[in-house]
DNA sequence: TACCTATTTTTGTATGATGACTTTTGCAAT
DNA sequence: ATTGCAAAAGTCATCATACAAAAATAGGTA
């Protein structure tokens, strides 16, 4: 029997080795099938029994494979009739370089994003405060605080900040504004240690107790039922987000004029 | 043995109602929840077994489910270990698997619909008038005429109206408020004649012609360069067609009380 | 404590059965 | 010959069960 050391925690090296699930095998061969042009959109896929066969494996994980697919958008399933490729040009699974490299230009679709955000946002803060359940109402302040607690914690808070947005979308009680607002994802979160742009600034505890401010003043307004106060202080925010940004453009461009380089 | 793809055409109706899967529903179910800041990164989900039987379901479809996050960049699975929350903040299409349902068949759907165009539209009216320039400008008035003279042939204006929005969105210089408006797709427009709820009225001339007198308001404002007039014109457009849309619910509501059943 | 081993837990895979939905086929009526 | 409809076959969706494989845990020995 071999024997190894490692009681070791499961911190998760995370894209190192690990053996490749059969249906992870599977669906990487289809994709790339796919994106090679073997089948055109509409195509119709050998059946789940067939596709077990030829590839060796139950159908449970073909089942499974396709699952994946079917979420990357590629393919699409119905009952009765067969698996059919609906799209091939989908964004990359995982482990993009591209993301990375989308990031970097980024700064200019966060101001794009949050502008759009300003619009969304200021009316789901009014609608927010007219019609919050008490659930919703408390669910707002939980986050609110959750949010302050992990400042306290030096911890990462951009979830929070998110997790808050999300729940004043979800408090006007209708769900578009929560979907549109998930859709927009990760593009709306300014301010996470995790991002990319994260600068010692945005990091700061002064600056984020200033983001906690604003936050204040929207939860206040939307206890309150006042619609008009909280729309004031939802665009408040944004707007001071979007300054955050620009600012941090022009200390980009200063910094590299002055040509301080801590690599 | 003959074992050639066939091409077998499936009518293609894809956005049309079909039954979500089991697996689909739960796995939109743990997206939320994770969004919504339940769980953060690197924490471990119950076990597939206890999943399965706080959904009610059998540990395949919890499976099924568990490997579209898996795809998504949201979880990992570790064998023999469980499941693990790895990444939030992953992009998701605007068209989502949830955008993508069809729901024009609830009236109350589209309300809530344009609810959320209120907001986006007033604002990106707005944009438009102050940036537009010369050749958006342009388009928009042609999208405008196209709507006329479709009107004056009596065919069908829907999607010369969402054509007259979508150039609005578009002169905002913003992309992302073309994205989201595009996303919100066919679903928001109300007057077209291929919507299953259109009705003799929504086909009337006075009816379309009170809508391009609407139109003609946002256009000025938009050419004069004026952005609180045209936020204040597109805000009387679209709550005038919540109101329309109201109006159909009601009547719908009387014919039925009155018995007149036209199926 | 440190190390090794056995047990338990948990995910991965396989198999078979049943239900639901779609498409095709066959047959009867016009 | 064409149309309409019902039966049949094909296919995915779900369930239940079983076993294998990897990891975590507990226990024992030096």
């Amino acid at each position: 029997m071999t024997t190894h050391l490692n009681t070791a925690p499961p911190p998760a090296n995370l894209n190192s080795s690990r053996r490749q699930k059969l249906s992870e095998r599977i669906a990487g061969s289809l994709r790339q099938d796919f994106l090679s042009g073997q089948f055109s959109v509409g195509h119709k896929l050998p059946t789940e029994s067939q596709l077990a066969l030829s590839f060796g494996v139950s159908r449970t994980v073909i089942r499974e494979a396709i699952a994946a697919l079917v979420a990357d958008g590629m393919l699409e399933t119905r009952q009765g009739a067969g698996i059919f490729v609906i799209g091939l040009q989908r964004h990359q699974p995982l482990d993009g370089p591209i993301l990375r490299q989308d990031r970097s230009s980024n700064i200019s679709h966060a101001l794009n994003v949050l502008e759009v955000r300003i619009a969304l946002e200021t009316e789901s803060a009014a609608l927010a405060a007219a019609r919050r359940n008490p659930s919703q109402e408390a669910q707002i302040q939980e986050n609110f605080f959750e949010f302050d607690r992990l400042l306290q914690l030096g911890k990462p808070t951009g979830q929070a900040d998110f997790a808050f947005h999300r729940s004043i979308a979800e408090a006007t009680n209708n769900p578009f504004y929560v979907e549109v607002l998930d859709a927009l994802g990760e593009r709306t979160i300014p301010c996470d240690v995790n991002s990319p742009h994260a600068t010692e600034e945005v990091l700061s505890f002064a600056y984020q107790a200033g983001l906690q401010r604003e936050h204040l003043a929207i939860l206040n307004a939307i206890s309150a039922g006042d619609a008009a106060c909280a729309r004031d202080a939802m665009r408040a925010h944004l707007s001071a987000s979007q300054e955050r940004y620009r600012e941090r453009l022009r200390d980009r461009r200063t910094r590299y004029q002055s040509g301080v380089e801590t690599t």
